[in-house]
DNA sequence: CTCTAATCGAGACGGTACGTCGCGTCTTACG
DNA sequence: CGTAAGACGCGACGTACCGTCTCGATTAGAG
C-alpha cells in the first residue's frame, strides 16, 4: 500500500486536523448534543459544506477524534495485561487517563460515552484476542463488552471524584472489579 | 404531598397511557433518535400540542416509560440480594428480563441505553443503601455505577445472543462478574 | 362549493398577504434572481419554514402575485375588445399599466417577464375565447401567444421610454401592431 | 475590432468549441436551469476551472452559442426584407429554423428564450438600420423589440405544433402578423 | 341533569439545524 | 514550472422537528 495510491492533499489534512481540534475544544465547553456542525466549522474556521467533504456526520467526526485517543489508551493497557499481574495494566490505563484528564472528562460527561464504549470495544476486540486467554465460561465478546462498559464507568466515576482517589487506589479497584474476575483463570473462592 | 391535591382527570390518565404505549410500540419498530414527537402522537392518536401538556420532551416520556419497568426489575432483584446468596438475585433479574424480552431489546438496542443506565442507577441508589453492605474499599456510588453499567451491558449482550445462553448460565456469569466481586465481603484470594 | 368546506385560517390569509407584499417590495428594489426566499420572509416578517407552507417555491409566489395583477389588467382590456373598436381596449390596457407603473416596471425589468407572459397567456386563453372571433388563418392559441408576447414587449418598451410616448400614442401603436392584425376580421389590403 | 489584436491560441479555439458543443448537447437533453457548469465541462471533457478562462459564466457561454446561430438566421432574413416583398424574408427565416429544428426547439423550450430575444434584438439593431425604413409612427427600437418578440413567439409556437403548419403557411402568418404591419409603409385599411 | 371549565384535536407559526448543491476562487501536485 | 484537477469558502436551497400559540369541539364532574 504505497502512499502514492492514496492521494492526500495537504489541504485536506489541515482541514481535518482543524475539525478534530475544533470538536475537542467545543467538547470541553459544552455537551455533544448542544454542539452543532455549524458550531464546529465556525470554531475550526472552515466552510460549512466543507465539513461534509470530510465527515458524513457529527458522529463520524466524533468517532475519528475518539479512535485516536482510545488507540493510545488500549495500546498502553493491553500489552501489560498478563495473568497474575493485571494490576500493572490498570495502573497504566489510569495514569494515561490522568494525564489526559480534561479530554476524558469532556468526552465522558458530554454525551460521548456511548461512542467511546463502541470504539473502545471495537479496538479491544481488534487487538485483544491474540493476547488474552479466557476460560470457556466467558465468551470473548461478552468479556470485552463487559470489560469496556465497566472500565468506562469506573473512569467516568473517577473523573467526577478524582480528589478522593489516587491513581493507585482506583487502579486497584479496577483491577479487583474488572480485570481479575475476567482474566484470572482462578475463580474467586 | 398527598395525591388528593393533584387532580387527575380520567382523560389525562387515558392520554398518558396512550402516549406510553405509543412510545413502546414505536421503540420496538425503530431507534429512539428516529422517533419524533409527531410520530408518537400519531401512534397514540392524540393531538400534537397535547403531548406537551403531559411531558415536556420526548426524553421525559421515555423516562416515565423506563422508570416503570426498572422499578419492577429492581424491586425484584434487590430484595433477594444477600451476602452468600447473590446468585438468587441474578436469577430473578434475568428471569424478569427474559419475560419482557421484546421491551428490553427495544430499549437497549434502540438508543435508550443511556437513559436506562441513569434511571437504573437512580433507583438502585434510592432503594439499595439500606440493604447492601459494602466494604470500605468500594464507595457506594461507585459500586452502584459499576454494577449498573456492567449489568446493563451483560443484559444487552445476552439479548443479542439469547440463543447461546440459558437464563441460568447468564445469571451465573452475572453473579460471578458483577455481584460477587462487589457484594461479597470476602476478597477473592 | 360552500366556503365552510375550505377552511381558511385568518392567520394563513395574513401570512400570504405579507408574503405577496414583501415580494412586491423587493421586486421594486432588486431583480428577481437576486431575491432569495430568505429575503422575502425577512421583508414579510415571517418565519423561513412558514414560506413553504404556503408556496412551494419563489416562482409560485411570484405567480400568485402576477396572477392578481394580470387578472385586473385582462378584465379591463378584454371586455372592451370589439371588432371595429379595438383601440378602446388598448387604451384601457395602457391606462391601467400607467397607473401601476412602478409595479409593472419592476415585474418586466426584474426578470419576471417570462412568468408574466405565461400567466398572461393562461388568463387570456381562459377568458378570451368566448369573446374573440378569429378567422381560420390564425389558430387561437397562436393568436394568444403572439398577442401576449407582442403586448408584453410593447409595454416593456414603453416603460423604458415613458417620457417619449403618451398613453394615447402607445395605445395607437399597440392597436395597429397587435390588435388590428389579429382581431379585425378584415384582412389588410 | 480587428482580430489581429486578440491572440487566439489554437488550443483556446478547441476548448471553446468543445464548450459550445457541450452546451448544445446538454441543451437538447435538459433545460438551461438544470445544466450546471460542472455538467458542461464534464460533457466537453475539460477541467472545471478551465471553463472560467474562457467564459465568465454559464450565460456568457450560452450567449456565444446563441449569437452564432442567430447571426446566421438574421443574415438570412434581413437581406431579403424589402417593402412589398416581405414574405420572401419570412420564408427564408422559417426554412432556416426548419433545418435546425432540434437546436431551436432546445433553445426555445429550455429556458433560453430570454437570451435569444436579447441577442436577436441586439443583432437586428446592429444590422437592420441601414436597410429597414420605418415610418415615423414606429420608433426603430420599438419596432425591433416588437418584431423580435413576436417572431420568437411564433417560432416557438410553430416548433410546438410543427405538424399542423407547413413552412409556407407559418411564414405567411408571420408575414401578415409581424412584417407587413411594421415594414410596409401602407397602413392597413 | 344541567352547566361550566378543563381538556382535547388540530395545526399554523417562528425558529434552528440539517445535508445538498452550485458557484467562482485558490491551491496543489503532476507531467 | 505551467496547467488541469479539484478542495475550498460561501450561501441558498428545501426538509424535518422543535416547542408555542390559538382555535373550536367535546366532555367530565360539580352543583
Amino acid at each position: 500500500m504505497t502512499e502514492g495510491l492514496v492521494k492526500i492533499d495537504a489541504r485536506m489534512q489541515r482541514t481535518q486536523e482543524a475539525l478534530r481540534v475544533g470538536m475537542l475544544v467545543l467538547l470541553e465547553r459544552s455537551a455533544l448534543a448542544d454542539i452543532s456542525i455549524r458550531d464546529i466549522v465556525a470554531e475550526a474556521g472552515i466552510g460549512y459544506a466543507t465539513f461534509f467533504r470530510h465527515y458524513a456526520s457529527k458522529n463520524e467526526l466524533l468517532q475519528a477524534v475518539i479512535t485516536d485517543e482510545i488507540e493510545q489508551l488500549v495500546d498502553l493497557s493491553l500489552p501489560v495485561l498478563r495473568p497474575g499481574d493485571s494490576l500493572e495494566s490498570s495502573l497504566a490505563l489510569f495514569h494515561h487517563v490522568d494525564e489526559h484528564r480534561a479530554l476524558w472528562s469532556a468526552l465522558l460527561t458530554g454525551g460521548a460515552a456511548g461512542t467511546i464504549r463502541e470504539e473502545f470495544a471495537r479496538i479491544a476486540r481488534d487487538r485483544g484476542p491474540s493476547r488474552i486467554h479466557l476460560d470457556g465460561w466467558l465468551p470473548l465478546d461478552l468479556g470485552v463488552a463487559y470489560g469496556v462498559a465497566a472500565t468506562v464507568e469506573i473512569i467516568a466515576w473517577w473523573l467526577r471524584n478524582r480528589d478522593d482517589f489516587s491513581v493507585e487506589r482506583i487502579a486497584a479497584v479496577h483491577d479487583r472489579l474488572v480485570l481479575r474476575p475476567t482474566v484470572t483463570g482462578a475463580t474467586p473462592a
